[in-house]
DNA sequence: CTTCATTACCTTTTT
DNA sequence: GGTAATGAAG
């Protein structure tokens, strides 16, 4: 039979047509269209950053850079996405073949293809953060230390040390001297936990987040021959908000940049580095020229987001940090309103403000989901998000918990974990304990008995034939047949993420958290989301590994109803969570001393320079209007406790001609004018402040000459 | 051995 | 409002 000839195009060598000249600045465009080498590009808040990096990538492909040759590591998966998107479109080349994620999600994939040099196979666990409390908990009791009586490190604490014992290098016993001197005494057994934490990882086949750094610069360290195979293919490496790197983050790309003779570029801005307690290393951007000798550098410095008002506001405050790249931003916009300056008497009345000017922005047109209320910590945010609730003004809350990591969840998942992978003792003891009548000791047991297995076939086999459930104690029996029916029917479904988590929830688990979960019915609703979540996957294997690593589904995201049907809600976030993103108008809220900066952060080295660029990163996300607000009395509980507090040192250091400041005055409804029902904070006697209907001179900032804080 | 109740201690930021 | 350690009852 003849065939018909069909002829498929080769669309990766397809060559955009971009006008690389008009669309981009002076700045940009050599920063885009740059020869190979070492480059460092201090891209300053606003200034086109994402636009910049995009380009670059449209660039080597129109110069007939294959996608696969590409690799760009960005900060978060949302970032990483956004940027293939917009590469898509801009070069509507198929470009699936680049490669492209976080540090984590980048060093998973290396890690499944060639873990097994260190011992690990392709479905090894990832543990999050409360995985690795759970092994750390059994470690613990592995290497027998009293904790009664003394105070012993929790889970917790051990966890965070060894972490960043990890990511800044710095010795153990040198963490717990700076950071925790009250544990000093127990620095031998706190040794001795991290030793056998690694060596339970491994035994459970199993990685934490900082393994995925770690384990992948090993194994590029270990063996040249990877590493030349590794430089050979990703020939241009790019990596954004290169500020946040760590030590091993920035060794891992100077590795692979040694395979692909240094054809690195690292795009950030010094200004906004503000992860060091995650162990970013500063000194990998303000050194990369050093590092990295031949490195050419590009500076960004026309902001196209914000107005001259904000960014004079912006600049001024960055400027008070020494060490940085001189770099000077200049607006691009036209001239706008002077961001405002609030204080306001107690956090209720600072709520008042934002939700009030909140309405006023939607009637004048800002949709809402065009405004951000910004805060350094979570607890921030409480007075705000009840009184917005109340106003009925939608609204979504990032960050909280994430998703995957809430109790229902883990305990579905922690099923499909051990099926998958049979040697991850931590989900099978999560599974495990869930069964009525089996706890620690038994759970221990049944662990000891079990014929080590790595795959799923193999482990069913072991759990069915082992002769186990007649040793068992008689409460235990149904539980442990139970366990093991379910497992029977996820070992059916390795294949079909969607129908294992149905099976899960089948096979006991709705029953049990609808006893279990005082508000199950919406644990129950996220169960089948998680399901939904599923069906997009061919496989557990990359449902389970997209949703510990690429986890940005949160689960707390609260959304008030009221507002039109399908209005975007005003987003809720810490200044962290709000990197990289922009709003028309910020709400900038709780700027006291002891929040930003925090109490906490200013006790060590560098503490306050961090905690000024977080205020840069929070006030540069706004483009028109950018509010600065603080409430001058904390309330304490009850009638006394109230404390008297300064508005952020951030605030006062700026010049008051570069803010307008607003007088707030409450006033009073029906409800206010029947004394009984006073629901205002009463200041305690000693603060010096009341809380009264009238504006209290006590508190009352004075507006005369240069200074609002005297 | 398991389970449940009670207590103290938090809470900075996150892949 | 959440976690972790502890103790007592079944």
């Amino acid at each position: 039979m003849a065939a018909r000839r069909f002829v498929l195009q080769r669309r990766s060598g397809h060559r955009p047509e971009v006008d690389f000249k008009a669309d981009l600045n002076e700045q940009q465009h050599a920063a885009v269209t740059c020869g190979d080498g070492p480059k460092l590009i201090i891209a300053g808040a606003g200034t086109g950053k994402t636009r910049t990096l995009t380009y670059r990538v449209g660039w080597l492909l129109s110069q007939g850079v294959a996608a696969e040759n590409i690799l760009l590591v960005t900060f978060t998966n949302k970032a990483a996405r956004e940027m293939v998107e917009r590469v898509r479109t801009l070069t509507r080349v198929d470009n699936a073949r680049l490669w492209g994620g976080t540090f984590h999600s980048v060093g998973a994939r290396f890690l499944r293809r060639h873990g097994s040099a260190l011992g690990y196979t392709e479905s090894f666990s990832i543990l999050d953060a409360s995985d690795q409390r759970d092994l750390l908990r059994l470690c613990v009791t592995d290497v027998g230390v009293n904790v009664t009586g003394r105070r012993f490190p929790t889970p917790k604490v051990l966890g965070s040390l060894i972490s960043l014992h990890t990511n800044t290098r710095v010795a153990l016993e040198d963490l717990v001297v700076e950071r925790y001197p009250q544990f000093v005494d127990w620095e031998e057994a706190i040794l001795a936990i991290a030793q056998r934490y690694v060596t339970r990882k491994r035994e459970a086949n199993a990685m934490d987040y900082d393994d995925l750094l770690t384990l992948w610069l090993k194994l590029l360290q270990d063996d040249g021959e990877l590493r030349a195979r590794y430089g050979q293919r990703l020939r241009h490496i790019l990596v954004d908000e290169y500020q946040d790197t760590n030590i091993v983050q920035g060794e891992i790309v100077e590795a692979l940049a040694e395979g692909n003779g240094g054809n690195l570029m690292a795009v950030g801005d010094d200004c906004q580095s503000i992860y060091a307690f995650r162990g970013a290393h500063y000194d990998n951007i303000l050194r990369f020229p050093e590092r990295n000798p031949g490195t050419e550098i590009f500076k960004l410095e026309v902001n196209y987001r914000s107005t001259p008002e904000i960014l004079a506001l912006t600049n001024a405050s960055i400027a008070c940090n020494a060490d940085q790249y001189q770099k000077e931003l200049s607006a691009e916009r036209d001239t706008g309103m002077l961001p405002a300056l609030i204080p306001c008497n107690y956090p209720d009345q600072e709520a008042g403000f934002v939700v009030e000017r909140i309405l006023q922005l939607r009637d004048e047109g800002t949709p809402l989901r065009e405004i951000a209320i910004l805060y350094r910590a979570h607890s921030h945010r409480l007075t705000v998000e009840t009184s917005l609730l109340r106003a009925d003004i939608p609204y979504e809350v990032r960050g909280g918990l994430r998703f995957f990591e809430q109790a229902h969840v883990k305990d579905v998942t922690a099923h499909l974990r051990v099926v998958l992978n049979p040697r991850d003792e931590v989900a099978f003891r999560r599974a495990l304990l869930l069964q009525q009548g089996i706890g620690n000791v038994t759970a221990n047991r049944l662990w000891e008995s079990l014929v080590a297995a790595t795959e799923p076939e193999q482990f069913l086999q072991a759990l069915e034939t082992t002769d186990l459930a007649e040793k068992l104690p008689s409460r235990a029996r149904a539980g442990w047949q139970s366990f093991v029916a379910t497992a029977r029917s996820v070992v059916e479904c390795l294949n079909a993420p969607e129908a294992a988590v149905q099976s899960v929830m089948e096979g006991g688990y709705e029953a049990l958290a609808r006893v279990q979960f005082t508000n199950f019915e919406s644990r129950l609703e996220d169960l089948e989301q998680l399901a939904i979540f599923a069906a997009q996957y061919d496989t557990l294997a990359a449902f389970l590994e997209e949703l510990v690593l690429l986890g940005e589904m949160y689960g707390q995201d609260v959304k008030a109803g009221g507002g039109e049907e399908d209005e975007r809600p005003v987003v809720l976030s810490t200044v962290h969570q709000s990197k990289g993103l922009e709003w028309d108008a910020v709400f900038f809220v709780h700027l006291v001393e002891g929040a930003l900066p925090s109490q906490r952060a200013l006790a060590e080295r560098g503490g306050e320079e961090e905690e000024r660029r977080i205020f840069y990163v929070g006030t540069t996300r706004a483009r028109n209007e950018l509010y600065l607000s603080y409430p001058i009395v904390r309330p304490g509980s009850g009638m006394a406790g109230a404390l008297l507090q300064q508005p952020s040192r951030f605030l006062q250091e700026i010049p008051t001609r570069l803010m307008e400041p607003w007088e707030i005055f409450d006033a009073p409804t029906s409800q206010e004018r029947s004394p009984a029902s006073r629901q205002r904070p009463q200041a305690g006697a000693g603060a010096g402040a009341s809380a009264g209907d009238d504006w209290d001179p006590n508190v009352d900032p004075v507006w005369d000459d240069d200074s609002y804080f005297d």
